[in-house]
DNA sequence: GACAATATTATGTAGCTACATATTAATGTA
DNA sequence: TACATTAATATGTAGCTACATAATATTGTC
């Protein structure tokens, strides 16, 4: 059956992918067990679990303890979006960063952010308004809420000078990540800190993060008119 | 040091994680070598390696054979967009799904294509214009170039019945996939197809696909007024 | 000193064993 | 029959060895 002694697992993974699309196993259908693919290949189970993984990663297969692997019946298109710090992503288009903290207050969490952390009970939250700009014109406004008992490292932070997208990205991991992505017609308060005319449309990203269990931060951040979102992969 | 017999790789991982929020290493600082990390772990230099390649997958270090593992200088947010079958998309949401091909022809690939593929000639290509309906109204349009080249199997496909997307999915892997997401304002051709005003918010996917080195197809897809994308990680 | 050939080194992978874990299937008991 | 207990099973993980690979450092030659 195999002629080479040694297998790579992106050759396994491709041979068992390649199974799939030829539907030599449909949507739905319950793949053999590694330990028999490892036969049939004439390879290691480790080898076949390497590439089952990344197979299960990109959403080909999903697998379950004792139920074994299945195709999956809805394949998707998984694509990695890659968000640095907005300081960063100016920077590398070669234009100069600029920020300004626009507001600062402790406030009690709103209904919306609420329902962003799936929260039952209101938190004491610092709200944070600022602006990045890049070559002195307005390139993203972010509404951010940062919980307090999560974060209270946060109050003694100067956020007029490093932002909290900044501080917290290089301070708190998280583990858990919502986004959101959507278009909005530009308002009367979005053209007064983006520049931006009534009916340009603006591309807004809503973010928000826990660590375990805990709330961390809750953003809307909006974008000036013609920003792009790219990716490679 | 340690006390623990089995030390499980996501424990090294959030050791390490730790190490570097707590600036015991720092960014762009060289972290030590897998094997000495094992002893100073305490275990094995595989576990080690299964927690560093998480780490340099979620973008926090960065690892190179022989130059070793440095701690990233700038941090990403990496989110993982998952994107369906847009049939499913709407089935999903408990909405009637509809399909309507409103174009199809053979034309050579534009330069705005040529430009998503990188190519230099020209190439031919099956050129597909379909909406995609929810409960009958407009949901997203999509304006899509196909490789005859690299999939001349489309030409036998009835489009009238399968959306190229679905079809695609299903038979065509992609090694690479580009992604572009903005927001642009309706034009008049919009409003026709998805029903939406002048002055409307529209939010736009580019996607473009290749096996190898060999173009798959390139699309732009625009959604109808009040569309999101949203995921969770 | 310049540059090619060679050695060194840290990560990457393949193969093996043993055991852990989750989940289903089978069994026993009231 | 209903339900708790136990067994069986496929994937998941940890640890080990050996070798592959890529990138850097060293050496040798002119």
């Amino acid at each position: 059956m195999t002629d080479k002694r040694r297998h790579s697992w992106t050759d396994i993974r491709d041979s068992i992918r390649k199974m799939i699309l030829d539907s030599t196993y449909g949507p739905g259908d319950k793949l053999p067990r590694d330990e028999e693919f490892a036969a049939q290949f004439g390879c290691a189970r480790s080898t076949v679990h390497r590439a089952m993984r990344d197979l299960a990663e990109s959403g080909t297969v999903e697998r379950r303890r004792k139920g074994g692997t299945m195709v999956r019946r809805d394949p998707v298109t998984r694509a990695t979006l890659n968000i640095p710090i907005t300081r960063l992503e100016v920077e590398q288009k070669g234009s100069v960063y600029q920020y300004q903290l626009i507001r600062q207050s402790v406030q009690i969490s709103s209904q919306a952010i609420m329902a962003n952390f799936g929260l039952h009970e209101a938190r004491p939250m610092l709200r944070v308004e600022a602006l990045h700009l890049a070559d002195n014109r307005p390139y993203i406004f972010e509404d951010r809420w940062i919980c307090l008992e999560t974060v209270p490292e946060i109050k003694a932070v100067d956020l007029t000078r490093e932002s909290a997208n900044e501080w917290l990205v290089r301070h708190r991991p998280y583990s858990r990540c919502d986004l959101r992505l959507y278009a909005r017609p530009g308002t009367e308060s979005d053209s007064e800190v983006l520049q931006s005319k009534t009916g340009d449309a603006l591309f807004v990203m809503e973010r928000t993060t826990w660590i375990g269990e805990d709330p961390i931060t809750s953003l809307r951040a909006v974008a000036h008119p013609g920003y792009q979102l790219f990716t490679q992969g």
